[in-house]
DNA sequence: AGCCTCATGTAAAATGTTACATGATTGA
DNA sequence: TCAATCATGTAACATTTTACATGAGGCT
Protein backbone atom coordinates (compact mmCIF):
# COMPACT_ATOMS: atom_id res chain seq x y z
CA UNK A 1 0.00 0.00 0.00
CA UNK A 2 2.89 2.18 0.96
CA UNK A 3 0.39 5.51 1.76
CA UNK A 4 3.19 7.10 3.27
CA UNK A 5 5.01 7.21 0.19
CA UNK A 6 2.14 9.02 -1.23
CA UNK A 7 1.81 11.62 1.32
CA UNK A 8 5.68 12.62 0.60
CA UNK A 9 4.88 12.44 -2.93
CA UNK A 10 1.96 14.75 -2.34
CA UNK A 11 3.44 17.41 -0.16
CA UNK A 12 6.72 17.25 -2.99
CA UNK A 13 4.03 18.08 -5.86
CA UNK A 14 3.36 21.11 -4.16
CA UNK A 15 6.69 22.39 -3.59
CA UNK A 16 10.19 21.14 -2.55
CA UNK A 17 11.14 20.86 0.57
CA UNK A 18 13.66 18.61 3.21
CA UNK A 19 12.72 16.18 5.64
CA UNK A 20 12.54 18.15 8.17
CA UNK A 21 10.05 20.36 6.40
CA UNK A 22 7.71 17.37 5.98
CA UNK A 23 7.91 16.07 9.48
CA UNK A 24 6.27 19.89 10.35
CA UNK A 25 3.30 19.31 8.06
CA UNK A 26 2.49 16.10 8.96
CA UNK A 27 2.09 17.66 12.57
CA UNK A 28 0.41 20.74 11.51
CA UNK A 29 -2.05 20.86 8.65
CA UNK A 30 -1.85 17.32 7.92
CA UNK A 31 -2.14 16.28 10.98
CA UNK A 32 -5.92 16.32 10.33
CA UNK A 33 -5.81 13.34 8.40
CA UNK A 34 -2.35 11.61 8.05
CA UNK A 35 1.05 11.69 9.98
CA UNK A 36 4.56 10.43 10.66
CA UNK A 37 7.46 10.71 12.55
CA UNK A 38 10.82 11.79 11.62
CA UNK A 39 12.26 8.32 12.26
CA UNK A 40 9.96 7.01 9.45
CA UNK A 41 10.52 9.51 6.43
CA UNK A 42 13.98 9.79 6.59
CA UNK A 43 14.00 6.31 5.79
CA UNK A 44 11.16 7.20 3.06
CA UNK A 45 13.03 9.36 1.49
CA UNK A 46 15.81 7.17 0.80
CA UNK A 47 13.98 4.64 -0.66
CA UNK A 48 12.16 7.10 -2.98
CA UNK A 49 15.73 8.48 -3.81
CA UNK A 50 16.57 5.10 -4.52
CA UNK A 51 13.40 4.21 -6.55
CA UNK A 52 14.07 7.06 -8.86
CA UNK A 53 10.91 9.08 -7.44
CA UNK A 54 12.48 12.12 -6.12
CA UNK A 55 15.81 14.33 -6.18
CA UNK A 56 17.26 16.08 -3.60
CA UNK A 57 20.20 18.63 -3.50
CA UNK A 58 22.28 19.35 -0.55
CA UNK A 59 21.73 22.91 0.16
CA UNK A 60 23.93 24.69 3.04
CA UNK A 61 22.48 26.38 5.35
CA UNK A 62 24.78 29.29 8.17
CA UNK A 63 28.45 27.61 7.30
CA UNK A 64 27.74 24.17 7.80
CA UNK A 65 24.86 22.54 8.49
CA UNK A 66 23.45 20.54 5.10
CA UNK A 67 20.22 20.66 4.48
CA UNK A 68 18.95 18.19 1.63
CA UNK A 69 15.82 19.19 -0.33
CA UNK A 70 13.84 16.86 -1.93
CA UNK A 71 11.94 17.58 -5.26
CA UNK A 72 9.60 15.02 -6.84
CA UNK A 73 10.45 13.43 -10.10
CA UNK A 74 8.64 13.07 -13.53
CA UNK A 75 8.34 9.42 -12.62
CA UNK A 76 7.22 10.07 -9.21
CA UNK A 77 4.81 12.77 -10.36
CA UNK A 78 3.01 9.87 -12.71
CA UNK A 79 2.70 7.30 -9.77
CA UNK A 80 1.21 9.55 -7.33
CA UNK A 81 -1.00 11.05 -10.06
CA UNK A 82 -1.90 6.96 -10.46
CA UNK A 83 -2.63 6.49 -6.67
CA UNK A 84 -4.83 9.71 -6.76
CA UNK A 85 -7.05 8.38 -8.93
CA UNK A 86 -7.53 5.10 -7.92
CA UNK A 87 -10.62 4.05 -6.20
CA UNK A 88 -10.51 2.32 -3.11
CA UNK A 89 -13.07 0.32 -1.07
CA UNK A 90 -13.87 1.64 2.22
CA UNK A 91 -11.35 1.25 4.84
CA UNK A 92 -12.13 -0.08 8.15
CA UNK A 93 -12.98 2.24 11.08
CA UNK A 94 -10.23 3.92 12.37
CA UNK A 95 -9.54 2.75 15.92
CA UNK A 96 -10.64 4.93 19.32
CA UNK A 97 -9.61 4.44 22.25
CA UNK A 98 -11.89 6.35 23.86
CA UNK A 99 -14.94 4.72 22.35
CA UNK A 100 -13.99 1.48 23.33
CA UNK A 101 -13.53 2.81 26.79
CA UNK A 102 -17.09 3.78 26.55
CA UNK A 103 -18.66 1.04 25.30
CA UNK A 104 -17.01 -0.95 28.46
CA UNK A 105 -18.89 2.00 30.65
CA UNK A 106 -21.13 -0.27 32.89
CA UNK A 107 -17.82 -1.70 33.76
CA UNK A 108 -17.05 1.82 36.24
CA UNK A 109 -19.31 3.61 37.95
CA UNK A 110 -21.43 6.38 36.17
CA UNK A 111 -19.54 8.96 37.60
CA UNK A 112 -16.37 7.67 36.66
CA UNK A 113 -17.76 7.79 32.94
CA UNK A 114 -19.14 10.97 33.60
CA UNK A 115 -15.20 12.10 34.20
CA UNK A 116 -13.75 10.80 31.49
CA UNK A 117 -16.59 12.31 29.17
CA UNK A 118 -15.98 15.62 30.85
CA UNK A 119 -12.34 15.55 29.90
CA UNK A 120 -12.69 14.56 26.31
CA UNK A 121 -15.64 17.34 26.15
CA UNK A 122 -12.81 20.30 27.21
CA UNK A 123 -9.72 18.82 25.15
CA UNK A 124 -11.88 18.58 22.16
CA UNK A 125 -13.66 21.80 22.09
CA UNK A 126 -10.25 23.39 22.32
CA UNK A 127 -9.26 21.94 19.29
CA UNK A 128 -12.96 22.50 17.89
CA UNK A 129 -11.74 26.21 18.76
CA UNK A 130 -8.14 25.80 17.19
CA UNK A 131 -9.66 24.48 14.32
CA UNK A 132 -12.58 27.10 13.92
CA UNK A 133 -9.88 29.72 14.33
CA UNK A 134 -8.17 28.92 11.05
CA UNK A 135 -11.37 28.01 8.97
CA UNK A 136 -12.29 31.22 9.89
CA UNK A 137 -9.41 32.89 8.30
CA UNK A 138 -10.25 31.72 4.95
CA UNK A 139 -12.83 34.26 3.61
CA UNK A 140 -14.25 32.46 0.56
CA UNK A 141 -13.96 28.58 -0.26
CA UNK A 142 -11.05 28.78 -2.96
CA UNK A 143 -11.09 27.79 -6.40
CA UNK A 144 -11.21 24.17 -7.36
CA UNK A 145 -8.02 22.80 -8.95
CA UNK A 146 -5.94 24.86 -6.23
CA UNK A 147 -4.24 23.40 -3.42
CA UNK A 148 -5.50 26.23 -1.32
CA UNK A 149 -8.74 24.33 -1.97
CA UNK A 150 -7.51 20.69 -0.29
CA UNK A 151 -6.45 22.93 2.40
CA UNK A 152 -9.98 24.07 2.46
CA UNK A 153 -11.77 21.11 2.49
CA UNK A 154 -9.78 19.21 4.49
CA UNK A 155 -9.99 21.86 7.40
CA UNK A 156 -13.66 21.80 6.78
CA UNK A 157 -13.52 18.47 6.99
CA UNK A 158 -11.89 18.54 10.27
CA UNK A 159 -14.41 20.59 12.08
CA UNK A 160 -17.92 18.98 11.05
CA UNK A 161 -15.87 15.60 12.07
CA UNK A 162 -15.03 18.04 15.78
CA UNK A 163 -18.24 19.35 16.40
CA UNK A 164 -19.84 16.08 15.53
CA UNK A 165 -17.38 14.18 18.39
CA UNK A 166 -18.70 17.06 20.60
CA UNK A 167 -22.56 16.61 19.40
CA UNK A 168 -22.28 12.73 20.58
CA UNK A 169 -20.34 13.36 23.99
CA UNK A 170 -22.98 15.79 24.63
CA UNK A 171 -25.59 13.45 24.16
CA UNK A 172 -23.72 10.41 26.02
CA UNK A 173 -23.63 13.26 29.12
CA UNK A 174 -26.85 13.88 28.61
CA UNK A 175 -28.15 10.50 28.91
CA UNK A 176 -25.69 10.29 31.83
CA UNK A 177 -27.37 12.89 33.68
CA UNK A 178 -30.67 11.89 33.28
CA UNK B 1 -0.13 0.32 25.13
CA UNK B 2 -1.37 -3.04 24.79
CA UNK B 3 -4.88 -1.93 23.69
CA UNK B 4 -5.53 -5.61 22.46
CA UNK B 5 -5.19 -6.54 25.40
CA UNK B 6 -8.05 -4.20 27.05
CA UNK B 7 -10.52 -5.14 23.94
CA UNK B 8 -10.22 -8.20 24.78
CA UNK B 9 -10.76 -8.52 28.16
CA UNK B 10 -13.60 -6.13 28.23
CA UNK B 11 -15.37 -8.63 26.18
CA UNK B 12 -14.74 -11.40 28.09
CA UNK B 13 -15.95 -9.09 31.27
CA UNK B 14 -19.16 -9.15 29.25
CA UNK B 15 -19.41 -12.91 28.58
CA UNK B 16 -17.05 -15.96 28.50
CA UNK B 17 -16.27 -16.63 24.41
CA UNK B 18 -13.65 -18.52 22.46
CA UNK B 19 -10.99 -16.54 20.17
CA UNK B 20 -13.10 -17.00 17.19
CA UNK B 21 -15.99 -15.18 19.05
CA UNK B 22 -13.95 -12.29 20.00
CA UNK B 23 -13.08 -12.34 16.50
CA UNK B 24 -16.37 -12.14 15.07
CA UNK B 25 -17.20 -9.38 17.18
CA UNK B 26 -13.78 -7.48 16.26
CA UNK B 27 -15.90 -7.86 12.88
CA UNK B 28 -19.22 -6.66 13.73
CA UNK B 29 -20.49 -4.02 16.50
CA UNK B 30 -16.59 -3.45 17.76
CA UNK B 31 -15.75 -2.75 13.61
CA UNK B 32 -17.18 0.66 14.70
CA UNK B 33 -14.15 1.72 16.91
CA UNK B 34 -11.99 -1.15 17.02
CA UNK B 35 -10.75 -3.99 15.37
CA UNK B 36 -8.30 -6.87 15.14
CA UNK B 37 -7.65 -10.17 12.76
CA UNK B 38 -7.67 -13.67 14.66
CA UNK B 39 -3.23 -13.81 13.98
CA UNK B 40 -3.51 -10.81 16.31
CA UNK B 41 -6.11 -12.51 18.74
CA UNK B 42 -4.83 -15.95 19.88
CA UNK B 43 -1.48 -14.66 20.53
CA UNK B 44 -2.82 -11.80 22.76
CA UNK B 45 -4.94 -14.53 24.52
CA UNK B 46 -2.00 -16.78 24.82
CA UNK B 47 -0.05 -14.22 26.35
CA UNK B 48 -3.27 -12.98 28.83
CA UNK B 49 -2.96 -16.76 29.92
CA UNK B 50 -0.09 -16.28 31.01
CA UNK B 51 -0.14 -13.05 32.48
CA UNK B 52 -3.31 -14.93 34.72
CA UNK B 53 -5.73 -12.44 33.31
CA UNK B 54 -7.90 -14.86 31.89
CA UNK B 55 -8.42 -18.23 31.97
CA UNK B 56 -9.52 -20.70 29.84
CA UNK B 57 -11.22 -24.78 29.91
CA UNK B 58 -11.62 -26.67 26.47
CA UNK B 59 -15.05 -27.18 25.18
CA UNK B 60 -15.51 -30.68 23.25
CA UNK B 61 -18.19 -29.35 19.93
CA UNK B 62 -19.24 -32.44 18.53
CA UNK B 63 -16.77 -35.66 18.78
CA UNK B 64 -13.42 -34.39 18.21
CA UNK B 65 -13.08 -30.32 17.65
CA UNK B 66 -11.82 -28.59 20.81
CA UNK B 67 -12.58 -24.94 21.84
CA UNK B 68 -11.02 -22.94 24.23
CA UNK B 69 -13.85 -20.89 26.21
CA UNK B 70 -12.18 -17.89 28.26
CA UNK B 71 -12.87 -16.50 31.08
CA UNK B 72 -11.80 -13.21 33.01
CA UNK B 73 -10.19 -13.79 36.35
CA UNK B 74 -10.68 -11.17 39.09
CA UNK B 75 -7.03 -10.04 38.16
CA UNK B 76 -8.27 -9.77 34.88
CA UNK B 77 -11.39 -7.80 36.39
CA UNK B 78 -9.09 -5.18 38.07
CA UNK B 79 -6.89 -4.60 35.13
CA UNK B 80 -9.70 -3.81 33.06
CA UNK B 81 -10.90 -1.65 35.42
CA UNK B 82 -7.94 1.11 35.91
CA UNK B 83 -7.46 0.86 32.43
CA UNK B 84 -11.19 1.96 32.07
CA UNK B 85 -10.81 4.86 34.65
CA UNK B 86 -7.85 5.91 33.25
CA UNK B 87 -8.01 9.63 31.17
CA UNK B 88 -6.18 9.79 28.56
CA UNK B 89 -4.91 12.65 26.30
CA UNK B 90 -6.43 12.99 23.32
CA UNK B 91 -5.18 10.14 20.40
CA UNK B 92 -3.89 12.22 17.18
CA UNK B 93 -6.63 12.35 14.54
CA UNK B 94 -6.74 8.49 12.49
CA UNK B 95 -5.66 8.34 9.27
CA UNK B 96 -7.31 8.53 6.43
CA UNK B 97 -6.84 7.59 2.81
CA UNK B 98 -9.67 9.17 1.43
CA UNK B 99 -9.23 13.21 3.12
CA UNK B 100 -5.51 12.34 2.13
CA UNK B 101 -6.41 11.73 -1.47
CA UNK B 102 -8.46 14.68 -1.54
CA UNK B 103 -6.20 17.08 -0.03
CA UNK B 104 -3.83 16.32 -3.24
CA UNK B 105 -6.78 16.82 -5.07
CA UNK B 106 -5.29 19.69 -7.21
CA UNK B 107 -3.29 17.16 -9.00
CA UNK B 108 -6.21 15.37 -10.62
CA UNK B 109 -8.76 16.45 -12.91
CA UNK B 110 -12.55 17.85 -11.60
CA UNK B 111 -13.57 15.20 -13.13
CA UNK B 112 -11.43 12.58 -11.64
CA UNK B 113 -12.04 13.83 -7.90
CA UNK B 114 -15.76 13.99 -8.64
CA UNK B 115 -16.02 10.36 -9.07
CA UNK B 116 -13.86 9.46 -6.22
CA UNK B 117 -16.37 11.84 -4.31
CA UNK B 118 -19.43 10.32 -5.93
CA UNK B 119 -17.82 6.41 -5.28
CA UNK B 120 -17.04 7.55 -1.42
CA UNK B 121 -20.54 8.97 -1.10
CA UNK B 122 -22.00 5.33 -2.78
CA UNK B 123 -20.43 3.23 0.10
CA UNK B 124 -20.86 5.58 2.88
CA UNK B 125 -24.11 6.22 2.20
CA UNK B 126 -25.17 2.67 2.25
CA UNK B 127 -23.04 1.74 5.14
CA UNK B 128 -25.23 4.56 7.00
CA UNK B 129 -28.21 3.07 5.97
CA UNK B 130 -27.02 -0.43 7.89
CA UNK B 131 -26.05 1.77 10.92
CA UNK B 132 -29.63 3.82 11.01
CA UNK B 133 -31.17 0.43 10.46
CA UNK B 134 -29.19 -1.53 13.72
CA UNK B 135 -30.34 1.99 15.42
CA UNK B 136 -33.76 1.88 14.81
CA UNK B 137 -34.05 -1.74 16.79
CA UNK B 138 -33.61 -0.16 20.02
CA UNK B 139 -37.08 1.24 20.80
CA UNK B 140 -35.48 3.78 23.33
CA UNK B 141 -32.06 4.39 24.72
CA UNK B 142 -31.33 1.46 27.49
CA UNK B 143 -30.48 2.57 31.00
CA UNK B 144 -26.80 3.87 31.64
CA UNK B 145 -24.70 0.85 33.58
CA UNK B 146 -25.99 -1.83 31.32
CA UNK B 147 -24.29 -3.17 28.54
CA UNK B 148 -26.27 -2.52 26.25
CA UNK B 149 -26.66 1.08 27.35
CA UNK B 150 -22.61 0.85 25.63
CA UNK B 151 -24.16 -0.85 22.85
CA UNK B 152 -26.65 2.22 22.28
CA UNK B 153 -24.14 5.28 22.98
CA UNK B 154 -21.51 3.82 19.99
CA UNK B 155 -23.95 2.98 17.71
CA UNK B 156 -25.31 6.04 17.47
CA UNK B 157 -22.19 7.83 17.68
CA UNK B 158 -21.04 5.54 14.56
CA UNK B 159 -24.20 6.39 12.98
CA UNK B 160 -23.51 10.58 13.52
CA UNK B 161 -19.77 10.10 12.30
CA UNK B 162 -21.13 8.34 9.11
CA UNK B 163 -23.94 11.49 8.56
CA UNK B 164 -21.27 13.95 8.78
CA UNK B 165 -18.78 11.99 6.53
CA UNK B 166 -21.51 12.10 4.13
CA UNK B 167 -22.42 15.84 4.38
CA UNK B 168 -18.87 16.65 3.95
CA UNK B 169 -18.97 14.59 1.11
CA UNK B 170 -21.53 16.57 -0.32
CA UNK B 171 -20.50 19.80 0.33
CA UNK B 172 -17.39 18.94 -1.35
CA UNK B 173 -19.31 18.21 -4.84
CA UNK B 174 -21.23 20.98 -4.35
CA UNK B 175 -18.12 23.35 -4.12
CA UNK B 176 -16.75 20.99 -7.51
CA UNK B 177 -20.19 21.11 -9.58
CA UNK B 178 -19.96 25.04 -9.13
C1' DA C 1 -19.47 -34.91 -2.28
C1' DG C 2 -18.81 -30.21 -1.81
C1' DC C 3 -19.17 -25.79 0.35
C1' DC C 4 -19.46 -22.68 4.06
C1' DT C 5 -18.62 -21.72 8.67
C1' DC C 6 -16.30 -23.00 12.88
C1' DA C 7 -11.91 -23.28 15.11
C1' DT C 8 -6.89 -22.55 16.16
C1' DG C 9 -2.63 -21.53 15.33
C1' DT C 10 2.31 -19.73 13.17
C1' DA C 11 5.49 -17.00 9.99
C1' DA C 12 6.85 -13.27 7.51
C1' DA C 13 6.40 -8.75 6.20
C1' DA C 14 4.86 -4.07 6.69
C1' DT C 15 4.00 -0.22 9.46
C1' DG C 16 4.52 2.69 13.31
C1' DT C 17 6.53 4.34 17.94
C1' DT C 18 10.06 5.33 21.25
C1' DA C 19 14.56 5.84 22.29
C1' DC C 20 19.23 6.71 21.08
C1' DA C 21 22.61 9.80 18.83
C1' DT C 22 24.66 13.93 17.03
C1' DG C 23 25.42 18.54 15.87
C1' DA C 24 24.32 23.46 13.82
C1' DT C 25 21.61 27.83 13.83
C1' DT C 26 18.97 31.51 15.70
C1' DG C 27 17.45 34.71 18.88
C1' DA C 28 17.02 36.35 23.67
C1' DT D 1 25.58 31.75 27.15
C1' DC D 2 21.52 29.32 27.06
C1' DA D 3 17.43 27.48 25.11
C1' DA D 4 14.61 26.48 21.37
C1' DT D 5 14.48 25.06 16.95
C1' DC D 6 16.62 23.22 12.83
C1' DA D 7 18.42 19.12 10.78
C1' DT D 8 19.40 14.10 9.92
C1' DG D 9 19.82 9.72 10.92
C1' DT D 10 19.67 4.60 13.26
C1' DA D 11 18.08 0.85 16.55
C1' DA D 12 14.93 -1.53 19.11
C1' DC D 13 10.51 -2.46 19.96
C1' DA D 14 5.46 -2.79 19.36
C1' DT D 15 1.62 -3.33 16.48
C1' DT D 16 -0.76 -4.83 12.49
C1' DT D 17 -1.49 -7.27 8.09
C1' DT D 18 -1.08 -10.98 4.89
C1' DA D 19 -0.09 -15.40 3.99
C1' DC D 20 0.57 -20.09 5.27
C1' DA D 21 -1.35 -24.26 7.50
C1' DT D 22 -4.66 -27.55 9.24
C1' DG D 23 -8.81 -29.79 10.29
C1' DA D 24 -13.86 -30.51 12.10
C1' DG D 25 -18.91 -29.60 11.84
C1' DG D 26 -23.22 -28.67 9.54
C1' DC D 27 -26.00 -28.49 5.64
C1' DT D 28 -27.54 -29.55 0.82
Amino acid sequence: MRTLKYAILGLLSREDMTGYDIAKIFNAELANFWNAKHSQIYPELKRLTEEGLVTFHVVVAGDVLEKKMYSISERGRKELHTWLIKDELLEPTPKDKFRLRAYFGDQMDTQDLCQLVESQLRQRRLKLEFLSQRLSEYVKVPKAGTDRFGDYILLEGAVMREETYIAWLEKVQGYLLV
